[in-house]
DNA sequence: CTAAAACCTGACTAATTGGTCAACTGTTTT
DNA sequence: AAAACAGTTGACCAATTAGTCAGGTTTTAG
């Protein structure tokens, strides 16, 4: 198919002298997943609509269909964007490593993901929330192995006094929950803090206040 | 109009005789809102239909929209089911209340809810999540008020040394996002427990970790 | 320069779905 | 008993919307 042949030219990098139409391509591909972004936030999956993904991405709704074959799909790949982002800044965590060191890298890392991108984890969390249909096969593979082998680490580090943690599930779910909070959250914190948006603080704020919680705690 | 009437009357508790039709009128509007909470969890808004809310709660849909005008109507039905239990089980919280008793008290209360009825707690979120187009209102009244009230005690606590916590909404923010993460997440967390379903002690589990966890923070 | 391939898009279609309604049955009141 | 009222429901309609397609333009390769 047409289609097909597409996208395997996306990933051909043999130097042409006009490349034009590839980053025509690629600009109008990452304006569509960006358009499509917001609006599986702001609506979710039913609610958003390909003309709607159309207007905001400034392109006619047709030619939404002509990158992406069908909303499935491009809400799909949506995901997909998110789920390679997942494991960017992630620390590496050996038995060897200071725990302080490797928790407090790790707090920051997430909550600054969660600040700079908030709508990824918005969408991610609208997903899980609605039984995650379209992430089981991440969720039992990738992301279950990365919590094994976390888990393993962080069972050393308490065989070794370390820390005072048994449970190593319960503290990722805990610092998942507290630092994707203020992306999830946004509008409600935003508004008890009498703002319309966060500023440039708060990120710090909340890091401040997280991170020496979480240590303690541990 | 007849529907206001009938709003009415479910009110009105004259003892009956018969109360056959009133008991109609309440069982089938109660089996309406649990269906449509489980449809609004699991398609949100816009991906619940009325003829799915009809099916699972047994009825034909226009019998749906006999006693709830419209969709909106009905999902503000829900939305409002949900704040009002909002306040359930909340503690008393003074200046003269033992800071440690309080927060433990809180936290295992707001747990049990999360673990209880997950699906309020999903749906909340969804809410949120998407804007919070339709709890403006509360959340800048009740939920605010509450908020600036405990915000209050919670200072004076560190005023007379008794807490560590300088910023209190930052501390509220972590109580609600770590209970009600189990709710909210509950497929993820079940399935890095190689489970399908939460146990009887998970709940125990979880505040056995938290709580302990938490006072340690503060 | 020219043919082929990639790209673009207005106009259309089929399916879904929120909401209405008129006719019906059962219940309550007088 | 019978009028008035509450509850029930199948059939229908209008609006929305995902997806198609034919015919167009632009870009690229030879």
């Amino acid at each position: 198919m047409t289609q097909d042949n597409q996208k395997e030219d996306i990933l051909t990098t043999d130097a042409p002298s006009h490349r034009s139409q590839q980053v025509t391509r690629a600009h109008n591909q990452a304006l569509i997943l960006a358009a499509a972004e917001e609006e599986f936030v702001l609506q979710s999956y039913r609610g958003a609509t390909m003309q709607g993904i159309a207007d905001r991405a400034g392109l006619p709704k047709a030619n939404v269909h002509y990158y992406f074959k069908n909303k499935k799909n491009l809400y799909m790949a949506v995901l997909r964007s998110i789920i390679e982002e997942w494991n960017d800044g992630l620390v590496t965590m050996t038995v060897d490593s200071d725990p302080k060191t490797v928790i407090e890298k790790f707090v920051r890392t997430k909550l600054h993901q969660a600040f700079v991108n908030p709508s990824r984890h918005k969408l991610f969390a609208i997903e899980v929330i609605g039984g995650a249909p379209h992430l089981h096969e991440f969720m039992s593979t990738t992301m279950k192995d990365w919590v094994n082998d976390k888990a393993q680490v962080m069972k050393e580090w308490h065989k070794q006094g370390k820390i005072g943690i048994t449970d190593p599930l319960q503290l990722l779910i805990l610092i998942w929950a507290t630092t994707q909070r203020y992306a999830e959250f946004e509008i409600e914190i935003v508004g008890l803090m009498d703002k319309t948006a966060y500023d440039a603080e708060d990120e710090a704020r909340a890091a401040d206040f997280l991170v020496p919680f979480i240590l303690r705690g541990c």
